[in-house]
DNA sequence: GCATAGTATCTCGCCCGGCGAGATACTCGC
DNA sequence: GCGAGTATCTCGCCGGGCGAGATACTATGC
């Protein structure tokens, strides 16, 4: 069984451990504090529209998130309720809504970044900047594979019938 | 704003890139596929147990994903119904499930996974023996490093009440 | 053999996140 | 001001997941 294709799939194990796992710490971190791992995105989300100074409005994270309007209205409702977000009419433009990142939520995006972010640091200084490059250079490598896997067509297993979505994004 | 703590977080950043794109894309295989993000994770599971030679059974893909027993029967009957995997009763202890995954499922999982693979593989052959080393090392220290966030306790952020959760696992 | 305890899976009723459709409130160009 | 366009919210529904309990089986002691 394992002789056949020789490979090197340690990498891909490993990548897709990782991910795994993220995903898992999400999860377990969005429950500890009664959020749902969208909620969960979305903060993220959030946290990244104020370090960016981007105004972060329910269309902009609900578009980012893959919700339609009504899903996004429900998260925003939930996460306000939970004190994360506020939400502050503009002035300006008085349609829109835009959304006020709360100190709880930057506290909780540093309570589950922040050990995942300098436990990475640390680790970095245990590599030679060639290697530190080697490393930066490979997972370019493989941003760019998943971008374009994700960019290329529905390529469907046999035998699937068309999922009749014509308009599909 | 960026320029006070300076730590190298290209590293942080793109893995967390590698993450979101891959969980994007992973939704939207499912969902061409007509299924759930949780089924193609079930199904990734059941395709290891099978490579590994292990008999799945319910209660092991349940527990992998962190289901109970009610959401892990309803998880396998849609499933069954799509025709990716089969009930067999063990007819040495009866009140056991083996999990046969059919020809589809495999199909399913070479059409996701076959891509990633082999462009993952290719870009390998960008680098030498020692780069690839040192990715290799870099994973798994990112891999030590998130496991061991799942595994140290809540640590929870300031002012929320405790989830009551004496049983959390 | 039979009663008891333990285990693997399934059934039932509920909660709630997300969707589609439509309502509402606003801005902009004429 | 009026109609078109846009941002957000409301309503009703679907369906995944949970908790509790039922069911079917195995293992053990008598």
């Amino acid at each position: 069984m394992t002789d056949e294709a020789g490979p090197d799939l340690r990498l891909v194990h490993q990548l897709r451990a990782i991910t795994i796992e993220l995903n898992l710490l999400g999860g377990e971190f969005a429950q500890r504090n009664r959020l749902h791992p969208t909620d969960l995105r979305a903060l993220v989300c959030l946290l990244d529209a104020a370090r960016a100074g981007t105004p972060a409005t329910p269309g902009l994270v609900g578009a980012q998130l893959g919700l339609n309007s009504a899903g996004t209205t429900a998260l925003l409702d939930r996460l306000e309720r939970l004190g994360h977000v506020r939400r502050v009419r503009d002035t300006r433009d008085r349609r829109r809504v835009l959304l006020a990142v709360e100190e709880r939520a930057v506290a909780l995006g540093q309570a589950f970044f922040g050990p995942l972010i300098s436990g990475i640091v640390e680790t970095g200084q245990d590599f030679s900047e060639p290697e530190l490059a080697a490393v930066r250079r490979f997972l370019g490598a493989v941003q760019g594979i998943v971008a374009e896997q994700r960019a290329a067509a529905p390529e469907r297993p046999p035998g699937t019938p068309s999922p009749a979505d014509p308009t599909a994004g």
